[in-house]
DNA sequence: AAATTTATATCACTTCCTTATACAACTAGT
DNA sequence: ACTAGTTGTATAAGGAAGTGATATAAATTT
């Protein structure tokens, strides 16, 4: 690992912590906003295949999704195919809870972003690609 | 905002999560590696100067601090300036928890960051100042 | 000296996670 | 067709991690 990794790694680590405090603590754990985005985005998905992306085990998932349920943010439907699988599907409400979370996250970092020069701003724009790059290696599994 | 903060809005959300699963969920909480880096490096505080940065309640942070304490990584102590105050230290187990926490996702973006091309490693340095600028930024408060 | 403020611990509670387990539906093997 | 094994989910018990309310003592202000 280089110096210039290092460094990398030390940037995005402090990144991390900025962003991390972007949302309030009340509101939506970051647990529950991950899987109601997935939901939003992958449409309804069985509970089994939703713990493991989340890192999470089958019974908090099974319980995170009764309270989202009990919010009216998400309902559990049944699966046709397998009368033991529950099927999670995202309620309107449960999109736009997602949906203002991530808007008012995007004005505070937009709020930030006014505090630099065209030249750093311009910085940030040009390495979306890689960072985009990343997200991508990222999922793609054993690299990470 | 324009098209182009949202769409760094969205990059960065994205990065979050992939920064997020870095770590893994067993060991040490956001909070609690958060703490103990605060001690690392500015040295030991009052437990009423910690809760406040970290965005949670003074018990909460007495609660953490307990558990803490029971798992060797910090220490209580005494301030000879106010009978009340409690002053909080990192014990040496404490420091190298959190130094082998953040040298595993070091050592796992390195890994990520390999699979970028040269230019593509190149922007994302290039932007490290200006991520750096929005760190400041985002301790400076009220943009935030 | 009394009143007010501050620092911390404790309480009762909820959320969010873990492992273990129970039960029923499904699949595979005979 | 029947049995054994596997899979999907709920539930139980417990700990971590957070909340607001409260109690107590030390410190500060009046």
């Amino acid at each position: 690992m280089s110096a210039e990794d290092a460094a990398i790694a030390g940037g995005f680590e402090s990144l991390f912590e900025v962003l991390r405090r972007l949302t309030p603590r009340s509101g939506l754990s970051l647990t529950a906003a991950s899987t109601l985005w997935r939901l939003s985005h992958g449409g309804p998905q069985r509970l089994c295949d939703l713990h493991g992306p989340e890192g999470i085990s089958q019974p908090a998932m099974t319980q995170l999704v009764t309270r989202l349920e009990r919010e009216g943010l998400a309902k559990r439907g049944s699966d046709p195919a397998d009368g033991r699988a529950v099927v999670v599907s995202v309620t309107d409400e449960g999109r736009a809870a997602v949906g203002h979370r991530q808007e008012g996250r995007a004005q505070a970092l937009a709020g930030l972003l006014e505090g630099l020069s065209e030249e750093e701003y311009a910085s940030v724009a040009a390495a979306l690609p890689a960072l985009r790059k990343l997200v991508e290696l990222a999922k793609g599994g054993p690299t990470a």
